[in-house]
DNA sequence: ATGGTGGCCCGGCCA
């Protein structure tokens, strides 16, 4: 089972591009991230004449996650699976052919001393505290999508220029660790150690074409799905080209 | 230190 994520960074605006992808790759289950449109405008007709069933959970122009599965999906669940409801569209998790997959568009940040640091703070315990309700450590699975975080310094171009900025803070990179914690491996370092591997480019500066980006965009498993995870990659092709996502596709390979 | 690009939708906000 090929697993993607992608944040499109407005599905209205990148689903031409989104629905080549699909017939490219082939995934047959994909978290989407920012699709920044309702449940209405959630072009599902699209993906079903695909071979996909969806689900969406959209707030209007801004966040918005959605699952895409080829497999069976049953038991969707919008918004997270315990505590307090999010007041925004940042999480959708369903049964896909036996692996649990939550789709996740965790808060920017925007500064350290922001109230928006804060609530990705709490946004953080609180995953984990869905992971929980979920399933056990023993259990299928997968927490996929944009983070926010990346989450050591090899994740990003030069650690000492973004000292005190988001994304690459302590605090930040304790609770994404206290998540991992809980049981859950990043599987693209199980498969890739080295550094300058990114997922995401500032569309500012050239920045994808000199090489600066972050590796924020995450596929997080537990151990039953990530000893089963044959491949994992990037799809850098994706942020090239006409009108692309500030995001690339991140995919892992889950064999039978 | 700022602003750069590109979403939202048309004046800034957000990333």
């Amino acid at each position: 089972m090929l697993i993607a994520t992608w944040n499109v960074n407005s599905l209205k605006a990148r689903l031409p591009r989104v629905t080549t992808w699909l017939e490219e790759v082939q995934p047959d289950v994909v978290c989407m991230q920012e699709t920044k449109m309702n449940d209405a405008a959630f072009p599902a007709l699209t993906f079903e004449e695909m071979g996909y069933s969806t689900a969406h959970f959209g707030q209007g122009q801004w966040n918005g996650v959605a699952l895409l599965s080829k497999v069976p999906m049953k038991n969707v669940v919008a918004n997270f699976a315990v505590g307090e409801p999010d007041h925004e569209a940042r999480i959708i998790t369903a049964d896909c052919g036996g692996i649990l997959v939550t789709s996740v568009y965790v808060p920017n940040g925007r500064a350290l001393d922001h109230e928006h640091y804060q609530y990705k703070l709490r946004w953080m315990k609180q995953l984990r505290a869905h992971a929980e309700a979920l399933t056990t450590p023993q259990g299928k699975l997968v927490i996929a999508g944009d983070y926010n975080i990346a989450p050591e310094d090899r994740d990003v171009p030069d650690p000492a220029k973004l000292v005190g900025q988001t994304h690459v803070s302590d605090a930040e990179r304790k609770v994404l660790a206290d998540l991992c914690g809980w049981g859950l491996r990043d599987v693209f370092r199980d498969h890739y150690q080295e550094s300058k591997l990114y997922s995401w480019w500032d569309y500012r500066g050239g920045d994808f074409h000199q090489g600066r980006g972050m590796r924020i965009d995450l596929m997080l498993a537990t151990q039953a799905v990530a000893d089963k995870t044959s491949w994992v990659g990037v799809d850098r092709n994706s942020r090239k080209g006409e009108q692309p996502s500030d995001h690339a596709p991140v995919l892992m390979m889950v064999d039978a």
